[in-house]
DNA sequence: AATTATTTTGTAAGCGCTTTCAAAAATAGA
DNA sequence: TCTATTTTTGAAAGCGCTTACAAAATAATT
């Protein structure tokens, strides 16, 4: 008897060791059948308590863990929501991802992360393998692919939603900064404390949050009467090299300037080491402000002035939408274009 | 004709939106077989160059994409490998993130990422939720599971590697760092510029990296006859918060110190940042050196010492450890303990 | 107790692909 | 030309689940 005992659990635990129990043996064991198992695991349809009882001891006897990749092939849904961002590391991304997350696991969803490095090929690459990999909704932060591209991806039966870009005629899917007013706070900011001499450091102009902060920038100078100078603009590439470059490129061109504005936090402490290197006093000899209030900004010196981007929320803004409209969550209060605001720390200074 | 043709394409058109081309169209489309079609997909068998040009020419028409849902069910792969990190923001999982990430796609393959925010059960849950999705590999990096159970899932079929951390019997699978020489190496750094009254800010003692990093520490104040003094000791978590109450702490102590090491860089910048609100002169009034090197300890101010972490690295190298033992590539060179070194900035003072 | 309505269960047909095995076709050997 | 090999193809049985649909069991109604 004690020797029966024996054999069984070693079979039971061979069993779970090796493979995997299926929905096939706990049916066995629980005497019923497939398609009751199945009832309890998705606990949707009634099932009287007593074989529901049954069913779960059984379970946890065989420690039988579904199958994921089965269930979502019968069932076409698969409780995971994609995410593309354009990079893994940085903090943007992170906060991102980590917002997203945070909301979904919540929810008892999971996430499948992939990347598309900002080039066309890997961005659809992406978007591909996760509609393969038969997510419910995509959640996707997208830079190079166009808009052409995402309105026909819109047609198609998984829902795809967009960090920080807007789509005309996906309005309801997007969520998005108000990058224009973004880029026109920054700049207010440096002329409200008397800068007229303003050097700006975009990102790369392809990227709508680029290009739409320069447009904010653009419109704080002619408000005040200031003339764009094309010596003291210069496109970089949203790291810190692209801020170096920039301050080098604008200290070439001998003219005055007293303020750079750069299009986001990278490129302004790249610009800071530039400037502290080359023995300008910060802020004194030259004001600096960055876009996105991105976390190490707080330790930079001197703390940088910048214009928060709160990507963490919209992250989780992004993931309640999906909530809401795929899995059908009630009560969740969706708003899709957040507003940047000024932070004001010590990189600025007072003119006269 | 036309109007025939405009059917055609209408129908293949309506097909590629609404339902994705199925194996099935495929192989009726260019009349094959389904096993054919299959064998062209995985270009494994030998199929005459006439019937695969057939089939692509149905798959590019149809604009098939394999379900990798159904392929991984059918076939036990999946052609991606799980990665289990502790949270998604952060420089030290973007890098390392990053690192497995770019190594695994250049190979073709492509990453499922999850979270187990250091607590064991969501540890354990995300464990299984990549061997639910079938990953061919997992690369974790799990700080709350007992080595125990990582042994037990060792035993299981989907092999499990493991990052930043040292299990007994599963050398082969973990890629780590020498953390009690990293430990060593940042208190030597501070003892050989002439600092005797050290206080130390360590990690969660639970956390492997961390206690071992404390040994280093240990053994350098020994080699040097200097006491381990309890009032100079805290333990933080990790995170800012942790660096400013350590130093807090100490400084409540009123026992005379010249130097504190941080057990990572995070501490590090919030002990910079609360002496700084002290009005401590850096490094003048206090040297701080960190550990971890991560990117924004150069921004800091003054530029953290501190002690490199090549988490990228160790990212490439788990993964080129994925692709020797699991997808059986060759030449890989692998290297599965990592030495940490001391990267010398501005943030020690020298004394006498 | 007989009939009807309701709840609980089981049967079986897929989901889209892979893969074994055997048959058919092409090629080589004699 | 005929047989023996080798290469290319197809038929069909799964992979582990879900989900109509129908049958069986139970409860409600008369």
């Amino acid at each position: 008897m004690l020797a029966d005992l024996g054999i069984i659990f070693f079979f039971v635990f061979k069993e779970f060791i090796a493979t995997m129990a299926t929905i096939y043996e706990v049916s066995k064991l629980a005497g019923v059948s497939l398609a009751t198992v199945s009832r309890v695991m998705n606990d949707n349809a009634r099932v009287s308590d007593k074989t529901k009882q049954k069913v779960v001891d059984a379970m946890t006897t065989l420690g039988y863990r579904p199958n994921a990749t089965a269930r979502s092939l019968a069932s076409n849904r698969s409780d995971s929501v994609g995410i593309l961002v354009s990079e893994l590391h940085g903090p943007f991304f992170g906060q991102m991802m980590a917002g997203i997350e945070s909301e979904l696991r919540a929810a008892g969803k999971h996430v499948i992360i992939t990347t598309g490095h900002s080039e066309e090929e890997k961005e659809k690459d992406g978007i591909e393998f996760l509609i393969g990999r038969n997510c419910d909704a995509i959640i996707a932060h997208v830079e190079a692919v166009s808009d052409e591209y995402l309105l026909e991806l819109n047609k198609g039966k998984v829902p795809v939603y967009l960090m920080s870009r807007h789509v005309d005629g996906m309005e309801d899917k997007c969520i998005s900064l108000d990058n224009e007013v973004g880029g026109y706070l920054a700049t207010k900011a440096l002329i409200d404390r008397g800068h007229k001499d303003i050097a700006y450091i975009a990102g790369p102009q392809f990227k709508a949050d680029a290009s739409n902060r320069l447009l904010g920038h653009k419109r704080a100078l002619i408000e005040h009467n200031i003339e764009f100078n094309e010596s003291l603009f210069y496109i970089g590439d949203f790291k810190e090299t692209g801020g170096n470059d920039g301050l080098r490129h604008f200290i070439k061109q001998k003219i005055p300037f007293s303020a750079v504005v750069c299009a986001n936090d990278e490129m302004a402490s790249g610009a800071m080491k530039y400037a502290r290197e080359h023995g300008y006093h910060l802020p004194d000899d030259l004001s600096i402000i960055g876009f996105d209030n991105v976390i190490f900004t707080n330790y930079l010196y001197p703390t940088l002035t910048t214009v928060d981007n709160p990507v963490n929320e919209m992250g989780h803004m992004a993931a309640k939408l999906v909530l809401t409209d795929v899995y059908k969550k009630k009560k969740l209060k969706i708003e899709r274009v957040f507003e940047p605001t000024l932070i004001e720390r010590n990189s600025i200074a007072r003119l006269s």
